[in-house]
This record gives C-alpha cells, structure tokens and sequence, in this order.
RNA sequence: GCCCGGGUGGUGUAAUGGUAGACACUGGGGACUUAAAAUCCCCUGGGGGCAACCCCGUGCAGGUUCGAGUCCUGCCCCGGGCACCA
C-alpha cells in the first residue's frame, strides 16, 4: 500500500459516512427515552429560490458544532430543522417567475435539503416541518384562537402602505425612501384598513424583567430592551375652556411651567372637536397631506416640521394659562397619547416648532454657571418661573411635580413603552388564514377547533388588486361560509396572517410532529423544552425573539406550558463579509457553499466557515485561505495512518503535554463557540507532533484524542480516521476527552525580565521558583545587567511562571 | 442624533493588565524532481547594525500603572441596527 493509495479523499469518505448515517440512523434521538435532553435550535431558512448561501451555512454549521460537542459529553442531543416557506418573499418571487408559490416552494426545499445534508449536519429529518403544511398551519391557527380566547387578539384600524401602481400592500421594507421599490417614481400612500392584532404591550413590562434572567448575547438583550423603550413620566390633562380636555404624555413634567402650546398628532381623535371655525379648512388640509403620506416617511426625522394652528385652547394646569393647541405630524399617533405639551425652551423639536411658528419659548430649567443656551434639554439644573417649585433640582422636582398635580386630580405617574401591539394581518395570499367568520347576526365568530384547518385554496389568481382587500376575498366558493354559531350565511376573514406567528412556536412543534391531534404533546414538552441553546442571527434580535417570547407567556397563562421564557441560552453568530464588502445579490459576490464542498469536501468547508474569525462576530470569506485547513487535514491523516498503538506516550513527553493542553483549552473555547481559537489550538498540537515524531509512527493514544476534539469540526473526517484506528462504534458515541492537568503543566517556563518595563532578558526557569530566586537569576542575566548597570533596585513586581520586573 | 460592534503585519486574525503578531493565507529562498505539481525545510511588521543586539510599532491625543492592544477621559474612521418615541 503507497501513500498515494491512501490518500484522504474527501468525497469517498463523506459519501460512506453520510450513507451510514442514514442507514445507522445515527443522529435520530429517542425523544422519549432520553436521559439528558439537550434541544440543540437553530433559526429555520426561508427556502429562496437561489438555495443556501454561505451565511446560511455559517449559523448551521457553528450550531451543529454545538450539538456535537454537547452530544460527546454525553448529551441527547435533539437538533431539528425545518422550512418558514409563508410570506410575501415567496409570493413576490412567485409574482416575478409567473408561477404559483405552492408550485414553487416544493422545490426549493428539496434544494435545501441536498445542501444541508451534504454539509453534513448532524440533523433529526423525522421531525422536519414546514410552516405551509396544513398540519403545520393548522396549529398556527390554532395558536390565534387561543390567543383570541384570551383576549389578546383584537381588530383595529391602522395604516398600511399602499403602492397605487401596484395596487397592493407593501411591507415597511418595501418602501424606499417614500416610493415602491418597484415602481421608483410612484410615491407610496397609506391606508386604513381594519387588521388584527396581538396585545403584546399587554406584556411589556414582563418581556422586560425576564430579560435579566436569560443567559443571551448581550446585544440581542439590549436591542430587546430599546425596542420595549419603557419610560417613566406622566400624563398631564390640560382642559379645555370649551369643555373636554388634552391628555399629553412627558418624561420631563418638571418642564410643566414652560409649556406654552399643546400639539396633536393629525390623526388624534380630539382634534374635530378643538377645532375652531376660522381654521377648520386649513386642519383638514393638513389632516389630507399627512394621511396621504405613506408610514415609512412620516416617521423620517430629518425633514422641517409642520403644522397648523386649530383655534383651540386649553389650560396648562401648572400656570392656568391658556395655550394654543396645534396639529403637527411630528407628533405621532402611535405612541403615548398621541398628544405632547411644548416645551419649546427645554425640547429641541419643540423649539424648532415654536421658532417656525413664533410661539412664546419661556425657560423654566437654568443649566448652571454657563448661561444657558436654549433650548436646554438636559435635566441637570434647577427651576426658574415655576412658581413654588423655584430651585428644586430637575430631579427632584419630577417626582414632586407629578405628586402636585396628582392631588390636583390633573396628572398621574405613567409608564410607556415604544413597543407597539402585534399587527399579524397581512392582506396577501401566501399565509395562513386567520380562522375567523363574520356573521352579520353574530358578529365577529372564530372558527370552531374542531373545523382547523382552514385550508389555503389553491387559486391561480393570487395576486393583490386595488381594493386593498386580500385575493382570497375572490375566491367565493371559500369566502362564503355558514356561521358556526348561527347557520346563516357568513364570511371567512380574508386576510392571512404574519409570517412571524408562524416562526413564533415553531420550536414547539419540533419535537412533537408526529402529534396528529395537538400541537405540542405536554409529556414529550415537558422534557424537551424550553430550548436548551438558540443560535441564530442578530436580524432577529428584536421582531421574531420578542413574539416567540410573548406566544410562550400566553401559552404559559393559559396553562398549556410550565415554562414562559422559550430560549435559555440564545447567542447571536457573526455576518460573513467577502472581501470586506457585504454580500449581497447586487454586488454579485454571494458565494454558495456547492463549489467549494465539491472542490474541497463538507469537512474542509466547515472548518474554513469556523476558522474565518470569532463566530459571534463573522469573518471574511476569501477563497485563497482554504488550502489551509486542507493541509492541516491531509496531515492529520497522515498522523492516524501512522498511529501505533503499541507506543508509549510518555516517550512523547512534548506531544502527550500539547495534547493535553489542547484538551483543556478546546474543551473550553468549544462550548463557549471560539471555534476559530480551538481550530488554532489543534493545528498547534498536529504541529508539535510532527516535529517530535516526524514520519515515524506517533502512539494511537495520542492521535484518538485529536480526533475526538476535531469531530465537530470535520465530522465525516473525523469517522473514517476513528474506523481506521480500530473502532467499531462511531465517534459520535465516543467520550469527549478528559485532560490531566499534571500532564498538561510545563515543567520549564520562560520568565521574561523587564527593566523599567522594557523587556530585556528571558530565562529557562523551574516552574513555580520562588520571587527571591527569580529575581537573583534576572540579576544574574548579562543582557538584564547592562541595564541595570550599578543603579539600586528600587522595585521588584514577579509575577509566578511570567515575569520579573525590575525598576532601577 | 441614539444604541451595539470593530479599527493590530501584505491578508484573515490571536493575545485572564504581564514576551504583541499564536494559528493560517500570500510572498520569497532552498531541498526533492529531467521538469512541473504536490510535499518538506527556512525567512516573511518597519528601521539600524558584520554581529551580539538596539530603536520604533496595535486608528489619534492624553491619563492610570513597575508594565496598556487590553483599563479611564476626549476625539477620528468603518460596519450594523434604531430613529421626530415627547
């Protein structure tokens, strides 16, 4: 047998290996007898049509190292995958090819499939699921009525863009700049349609608090935590002459004196009846100009602000003064009350307001020292022209203010929140449909559990028209429906709902897809979730994170779960850049995993994907640096061929103490996802070996360690090499190895010796030698000498097995 | 504007406050070969020196410390997210 003959050959070798998988069954967990449960999550694709790229291959391949490394120390390890094939990227590609995306989606998962399994993941296949599946989206549905059960599903009118060229809906991404991404020249309106939505901020204050209870990267915590944007202030009534009264919202009531007008967001339902007659023709003008705006650049905060003066007045109730109430869209419906008072002196859009407009600016904060330039809008300063409340610290008057006016029954403590209810209706085709009937003698009746389904027809004629009502309102046959309470003839809910109810308990469904008959069996929940580890992408930090999060609280409340946080362990990978660019179609540099597997093999692809920099922190894919890893491969091949078992290691004295060291410190960089570093730390520990062996043979009780720490790594690799070491068993049942920190601990340091804090010698010690010996031998040292020259030691700082540092 | 990341050789990157550049890629030199590929060995931050060695160097300016890529203060640049949230 020559070397040739034995070369490692990728392809034959992950071939073999991908083929027993499947025939041994080897990553199928018993879900219900394992003893150590361990749900290993990753975030499910979206099955374009251009297949996996390399960022999908990032996150599967960094978590599946995970569920390898957890499944060596012993774990059952759970590792699932599925298809989020709902939603408007798929009907719009649909659109494009002049295809139906039922037609469509089949296909591309198949592609999704080939790609994810010649990666060579370690996943489940007997609980794959697809968000469009009926058995699926039955239980999306089914999720709706519970939540509507309960009271949290309710219907509201809200805005919508709206693409009068298109004549559909668009989504918030689809707007750019206020004009359809596809139609550049046609500016986006709005529309108010009736929708569906789920009271998150029913639970603001809750997805806040547990956020300080669950182990997840830091930045995904605090994009969570702004995107809730709680603040503490007050709502503050300022009543009318006429009768009624304006309710604003502040986080600064200490800045009460100084509010010298009121505005109302356009929309604000007060502002008909504030409204004075002279100026009733120039607010509905306004009123028109802003609801014609679409929502995307109405909420942009660069341009001028504007506004109109309604004739009305109210009485600010720090000063009895009355002020004049204004509208203005940069006033925003949405949030607070939908009312603000302004404090021109102390708010700098206030300002801005009040100088366009010529509205009296009175100051009620002085800075301190430095005169103050308004506005001012800091809160470190005391009161001026605030009556009783002259001199009190900003601070301290916010409490005081507010107490003050709450005993006047004229204002109240109040918390808000940015976070704003769930929208779930989409008025397109490709979701599910949102089980409701309307029927004009019962009202609004869901459907019935027992009739969910409601099945998606499959229509050719799926694309949206100017009505602005959803395609399947076309669609008699379907939309025509008897009332389940009453019999009478009623109508099914057109719209569809969200793409991200969809992905909100899909780890639910996971481990009991086999349940025809629930949409989570609770024996086989209860010992399987919540999730063990979550890795995915920042994207999602806020939007699909928060609403899986709200649906388990519900679910917990209704008693259909015992857990209400999903995810105990969550962490946020990095993004691949290529070349220091984005990827992106338009630049045209996305690479795709296929060639480069079948240039160079899944394991050697795998490897590189880790070895491009932190995983939670993303890399630069260029292509050149993947010959590296390759190497690297062919050498440890060349290492197992060679193993002996009949050789001893403590022959190997510098090899035995490097594997040891590797064990250590891959053991702890694995679990803590530094891929690259242990990568780093098993090509250290290849190279120590080569030099100390060189071609001869290396004893196999060193090499098996190696293999079982690279096995997550280089899966397929990783098998061959423990097959031709003798094993019978696969290497994903073997034990992950134990290091003996004897072994590992170097008997000789270096001891570096600075002078003045300049390095100037190092010395061969005895590990562990004492500070008075350490510093003799510096002493001792000619190089150290010449600094020192005849100069006193005024200081010596040792640090054990490190350094000696002398100051002269 | 606000909130997160990040700025270290030709490149990707590595360094519990303790030897800056581990591990790779690229490039250069050599060995093997009729030759090439592959493989193996050596060199590869800048400057000075025959050499032993020395000086400089982690975006910029300061500070703390025996000692700073790492900590503190103030800036600059790049990437991402949010954005009139009262």
């Amino acid at each position: 047998m020559t070397d040739r003959d034995d070369a490692y050959d990728p392809q034959a070798v992950e071939e073999k290996w991908q083929r027993l998988w499947v025939e041994r069954r080897t990553h199928v967990t018993d879900l219900k007898s394992a003893k150590e449960p361990y749900y290993n999550l990753m975030m499910f694709p979206y099955p374009s049509a251009e297949g996996l790229h390399v960022g999908n291959a990032f996150a599967f391949i960094g978590a599946d190292i995970n569920g390898r490394v957890q499944r060596l120390q012993g774990k059952n390890v759970f590792e699932p995958m599925g298809f989020d094939a709902f939603g408007i990227h798929s009907e719009n590609f649909a659109m494009q090819r002049n295809t139906h995306p039922a037609r469509l989606i089949p296909a591309n998962i198949s592609q999704f499939q080939r790609q994810l399994k010649r990666l060579g993941l370690m996943l489940n296949w007997e609980h794959e699921l697809s968000t469009t599946d009926p058995d699926y989206y039955k239980w999306t549905q089914w999720i709706f009525l519970q939540l509507h059960k309960a009271g949290l599903a309710f219907r509201k009118k809200a805005a919508v863009n709206w693409c009068p060229e298109c004549k559909t809906v668009l989504a918030n991404e689809q707007v750019i700049n206020g004009f359809c991404e596809r139609h550049p020249t046609v500016a986006v309106t709005q529309k108010f349609l009736e929708q569906w939505f789920f009271a998150i901020t029913k639970y603001a204050e809750r997805l806040l608090k547990n956020l300080e209870t669950l182990d997840w990267s830091a930045s995904t915590r605090v994009a969570q935590e702004n995107w809730i944007g709680r603040s503490v202030g007050a709502e503050i009534r300022f009543k009318a002459p006429t009768g009624g009264e304006v309710t604003v919202f502040t986080t600064r009531p200490d800045t009460v004196f100084g509010a010298t007008f009121l505005v109302l967001a356009p929309e604000h339902p007060l502002v008909e009846s504030v409204t004075g007659q002279e100026c009733r023709a120039d607010v509905n003008a306004y009123r028109r100009k802003a609801a014609a705006m679409d929502v995307v650049t109405r909420r942009v905060g660069s341009k001028e602000k504007t506004g109109v003066f309604t004739g009305g007045y109210a009485k600010n109730p720090a000063t009895g003064e009355n002020v004049p109430i204004w509208i203005a869209d940069y006033v925003l419906m949405g949030y607070g009350t939908g009312a603000i008072m302004g404090v021109p002196a102390h708010d700098e859009r206030d300002f801005e307001f009040a100088t366009k407009y010529k509205l009296p600016i009175v100051q009620v904060v002085d800075g301190g020292a430095e005169k103050t330039e308004l506005p001012f809008s800091a809160s470190d300063g005391k009161l001026v022209n605030s009556g009783k409340f002259n001199g009190v610290s900003c601070d301290d008057a916010i409490p005081a203010i507010t107490t003050w006016l709450a005993e006047k029954k004229l204002g109240t403590l109040q918390v808000q929140y940015k976070l704003h209810d769930w929208c779930i209706s989409r008025q397109r085709y490709w979701g599910p449909p949102i089980p409701v009937i309307y029927c004009d003698a019962c009202g609004i009746v869901p459907v019935p559990e027992k009739d969910l389904p409601v099945i998606l027809p499959l229509i050719e004629d799926y694309r949206p028209d100017d009505s602005g009502v959803s395609p399947l309102a076309r669609h008699e046959e379907w939309y025509r429906v008897p009332c389940p309470t009453c019999g009478k003839m009623g109508r099914r809910e057109t719209d569809v709902s969200d793409t991200f109810l969809d992905s909100a308990w899909y780890f639910l469904r996971y481990p009991s897809t086999g349940f025809k008959d629930k949409a989570f069996d609770p024996a086989t929940t209860k010992r399987w979730l919540p999730v063990n580890s979550y890795i995915g992408g920042n994207e999602h930090a806020v939007l699909h994170l928060m609403y899986s999060r709200f649906t388990t609280m519900v679910l917990k409340d209704l008693g259909l779960l015992d857990f209400e946080e999903p995810y105990v362990r969550f962490r946020a990978h990095g993004t691949i850049v290529k070349d220091g660019n984005k990827m992106s179609k338009s630049r045209g540099n996305v690479v795709i995993p296929d060639n480069f597997v079948a240039q160079w093999g899944a394991d050697t692809f795998r490897m590189y994907m880790m070895f491009l920099g932190p995983y939670q922190v993303g890399g630069d894919f260029r292509d050149e640096g993947i010959s590296g890893i390759r190497r690297f491969l062919d050498k440890l091949w060349g290492a197992v061929a060679a193993a002996d078992k009949k050789k001893n290691p403590a022959d190997f004295e510098a090899t035995r103490r490097k594997v040891h060291q590797a064990i250590r410190k891959i053991t702890a960089d694995m679990v803590e996802l530094r891929y690259n570093t242990a990568i780093a730390a098993l090509m250290e520990c290849l190279n120590v070996l080569r030099a100390e062996c060189g071609e001869g043979g290396v004893p196999a009780e060193l090499v098996e360690p190696m293999v079982i720490l690279i096995s997550p790594l280089a899966p397929h690799f990783a098998e061959e090499c423990w097959e031709r070491l003798g094993h019978k068993t696969s290497v994903v049942d073997a034990t992950w190895p134990a290091f003996d920190e004897a072994l590992a601990r170097e008997d000789e340091v270096e001891l570096v010796v600075q002078v003045n804090g300049k390095v100037r010698g190092r010395l061969k010690v005895a590990r562990g030698i004492s500070q008075d010996d350490a510093v003799k031998l510096a002493l001792a040292d000619e190089g150290v000498k010449r600094f020192i020259e005849a100069k006193p030691v005024r200081k010596a700082v040792y640090v054990e097995n490190k350094l000696v540092s002398l100051v002269v």
